[in-house]
DNA sequence: CTGTTAGCGCTTTCAA
DNA sequence: TTGAAAGCGCTAACAG
């Protein structure tokens, strides 16, 4: 019960000696450890670190010193030394919460933790740090890190090389030196319109997650590539983008946004039949909101969506989706990655994965 | 093209002059800013961190000096007399990947991660290091952490203890001077299991996930309060664990071990009505696998659940479950944790969040 | 096998 | 308003 003193204190903090009534919090140092076992500083290093240069007695001595006092290494002094803090970082745009309530984000994670596994590493999620991602970026205590959401003309991008730290994007439009994973977006946009289209839609909406450009011919990266295969699907079919019937609207990349873009969707005249939907978890929020309302999925609306996120097969109706190996995409981009923070030699920097069109039960032939 | 130099690049190193062909890759330090610009140490510490303490010029020189020379200050050195990090963290014994894998996870991160936004902190996820927890924990570069699936006992609140880190547990058994959110794990149990038999089911199995304390009776923390739930539940219909109609069996906590303890379920004599998982990943697995051998739910085995994931409602039929607030129970432990980071005065250490079924369509009155 | 001696790069009294 | 100097706690040559 050692709580009467230290309000604040979340638990009780272990005294150095153990004793109890001790005030002075000052943590112990390998100073002390060395004072105590009558070693050097050095001593105490090699012992915790490389034991085999110690005879095993004093090894042990020192270990059971460090015991006592109840030492532990401080890892950033330790990490000032070796240059090297065991961890790499993935860079997001976004709040953390908002990264994460798209199940996207979860997979790509995960993908990259199967590397951190074998590597020994942890995983540093790096937000906006009170606004500001630079500041974020400038402070991460990281060997490395993964960029995701941003082009690579980013300020984050030249902090990161400032700051010497080797880095991968995912989904950007990077140039040749800098290393980065992506998908076929083209193929993948290509793909979802063409079998909406081949169904005999020709009332469709696309709808996109939020741009920062604006205007659907003012998109970059990955938004402009699948803009580009939507293009040619139209193309194929006689229309365009511009088309009367063909509608483009931006939401929020979660499920309320798709519960929003819904609304919208409602007042557009023609009505649409189909929607496609650049993320699953926009297609989510469709398919919910169009059912919340009475009418049925694709019975009135077929809906395309874009990630084949876990989930999407498990709901009803299960999700027509464009695939993308989004754990594959972690994985090969911390690889990569790790590849630089270990130094290994290594040549490609630029991988694009394929993707595939899952038809499933969110589609259905237009009637008439 | 700077390609032909450091083949284990992987993205090219702003050289610090700018110059293109410089091999020597010394970092800018604080020192060179100094020498640079003509004043001390101290004043290019202050341009950075207090500029009020210099007069607007001379700020400005050196910031000016900073840029050309691409100077980006050290935040392992500068953490070493700050000591802080700017991050929490939050101690996983699984694997990364695997966490991830378990949709419950994704969400308390996404509460936890709130509180990292407002307060400006990246946050750490901590996996075992080579096998080992606790050498994870030694090493972790933070200023406090959330530990998760650990029991305080556990080797790990030690080192943390003997690092002075602050932190907070999440559904463990912690005794009162340790901090603590969790939820009313009996009384969820207890809902769920009294559901089924209230619907007439007699034939059930209870899907717990893996322990290691092996057997029922040996269970503790979390899983011990839900089977005192289910025990008493059990009790009030005239039943008991031992009843031969009731079955208990272990699987791993994801999708696929639902779909593993399916096959198990399917074995059993008397064979069950009705289940109920520990967690809403096994039932996600047990109902997809039913549906794949033509089964129905909840037409052939009523299906109870335990988290109510936000997929959860979605799926078809949309799942019986008792619904804990996830992301509150994250947010909340951060906020706890947040309060010992700043020092904040504080009182409440221990916390517990009310659980509720929610009665959806995976379960339905037995027949006969 | 063990200890001495410099740092690692930055912050921060304390004086000027 | 600015600077000198003493650390922060540890690692790693280099001697002995």
């Amino acid at each position: 019960m050692a709580q009467t003193d230290g309000k604040w204190q979340l638990n009780e903090l272990a005294a150095p000696t153990g004793v109890a009534g001790e005030r002075v919090q000052r943590r112990v140092t390998i100073t002390d450890i060395a004072r105590q076992a009558g070693v050097s500083k050095t001593a105490v290093s090699f012992a915790f670190n490389t034991p085999g240069r110690l005879s095993a007695e004093t090894a042990e001595r020192i270990l059971d010193v460090a015991r006592q006092l109840g030492y532990a290494p401080n890892p950033i002094a330790r990490s000032l030394n070796t240059r090297r803090t065991n961890a790499i970082g993935v860079i997001v745009p976004q709040d953390i919460s908002e990264a994460f309530s798209n199940l996207f984000f979860g997979q790509l994670v995960s993908g990259i933790g199967q590397v951190c596994n074998n590597e020994g590493m942890s995983l540093m999620i790096i937000p906006p740090m009170r606004g500001s991602l630079l500041e974020a970026t400038y402070a991460a205590l990281i060997d490395g890190c993964i960029v995701t959401g941003l082009e690579p003309e980013d300020e984050v991008v030249r902090v990161l090389r400032q700051r010497n730290l080797p880095f991968v994007m995912v989904d950007a439009d990077a140039p040749e030196h800098i290393a980065c994973v992506k998908i076929d977006d083209f193929d993948g946009a290509h793909q979802a319109l063409q079998h909406l289209l081949r169904l005999g839609h020709r009332e469709v909406a696309i709808v996109s997650f939020e741009s920062f450009s604006g205007h659907v011919d003012q998109y970059t990266g990955t938004l402009k590539h699948r803009f580009d295969g939507f293009r040619l699907a139209l193309k194929e079919a006689g229309l365009s983008l511009s088309s009367r019937s063909i509608h483009c609207l931006e939401t929020k990349c979660s499920q309320a946004g798709g519960v929003e873009v819904f609304n919208r969707l409602m007042q557009l005249v023609p009505r649409p039949t189909a929607v496609v939907a650049l993320s699953d978890t926009i297609a989510f929020g469709i398919i919910d909101a169009t059912q919340q309302h009475g009418l049925s999925v694709p019975g009135h609306l077929s809906v395309v969506g874009f990630d084949d996120l876990e989930a999407s097969r498990l709901l009803r109706p299960s999700l027509t989706t464009v695939r993308q190996p989004i754990r594959e995409k972690g994985l090969r981009a911390a690889e990569m990655l790790m590849d630089a923070v270990r130094r290994r030699f290594t040549l490609p920097r630029h991988v694009v994965l394929p993707v595939e069109l899952v038809v499933r039960k969110s589609t259905v032939r237009m009637e008439g």
